[in-house]
DNA sequence: TTTGTTCTCTTGAATCATTCTGGTTAGTGG
DNA sequence: CCACTAACCAGAATGATTCAAGAGAACAAA
């Protein structure tokens, strides 16, 4: 064995506490490739590798997946949810107002929460999420005509 | 006339081209007392004031009322729409991961964007949202029991 | 390897917020 | 006061997500 190889997705799996199944395995590496994807493109992914996956299979496991901490659900308002493998840099995203079109960028901090509120009404705060709106370039040239 | 006074809830709609009616002034109100309240709170709010109106012609007012800037709409991840009457000083929102209590947070800067970001990838960015996830003064209580 | 427990996947239906449709009512400018 | 059109209504439809219950598969212990 290689002990200094970065584990498989098995054994992230298995290290997270999760059965390791193929639709698993197949669905954090579609996740890991793809940018920012949404549940029916997840599906469609999972399936181009391992062949016939129920949705709501796919739900539960984006579930587990996001609550063992190996991928990260966003949802800008106004759009179904979308998931990232890029995890523990506490980035933030550009959401385009016009396509939707999501874009990481790099928090300057790098660990959350990046932010300190002014007031934090008693709340005890973990996270600061930061979206930024606007439009990316194909909707502004577009809208700019 | 007194002009100094401030605009009724009425002139402020006729001030951005909407006609005034007893259905909109009661929602413009309603937002503007209650505290980040959802959709079933205003119209249940608006019914309170003026007796019956459709959940339909709320969805429809809160709408008009967004688009011609008098309200504004935030939509924490997870959660349904809410609507605040505090709007132009571009504050952000602290959210409870439990409860999805609401609370205001003021923006240093005070007008958007009040960030920028480290790499915009051809964005043009008008306005960055922050929310501050945490738990609320009575469910960190709760939970650490 | 076999077995048992429990997690995962399946199909199917249900829920919730929101939007769409088509027709009626009522502000508003002329 | 009239006409024009925004605003309103009831009802149905949509889309994302969740729930339910049974069948199947992973893993640990024997």
């Amino acid at each position: 064995m290689t002990p200094s190889q970065p584990p498989t997705s098995a054994e992230e799996l298995r290290g997270v506490g999760l059965r390791v199944t193929a639709a698993r395995v197949a669905l954090l590496e579609t996740v890991r490739t793809g940018d920012h994807l949404g549940v029916e493109a997840i599906a469609s992914g999972v399936r181009d590798r391992v062949g016939h996956v129920s949705l709501q299979a796919v739900y539960e496991a984006l579930h587990a997946l996001t609550a063992a901490g190996l991928i990260r659900r966003i949802e800008p308002a106004g759009s179904p949810a979308r998931f990232e493998g890029r995890i523990g840099d506490n980035h933030h995203h550009v959401v385009c107002r016009s396509c939707g079109a999501v874009a990481d960028v790099d928090c300057a901090v790098g660990e959350a929460p990046c932010l300190t509120a002014s007031d934090d009404h008693g709340f005890s705060i973990d996270e600061a999420e930061v979206i930024y709106w606007g439009l990316c370039p194909a909707c502004a040239t577009a809208s700019s005509s």
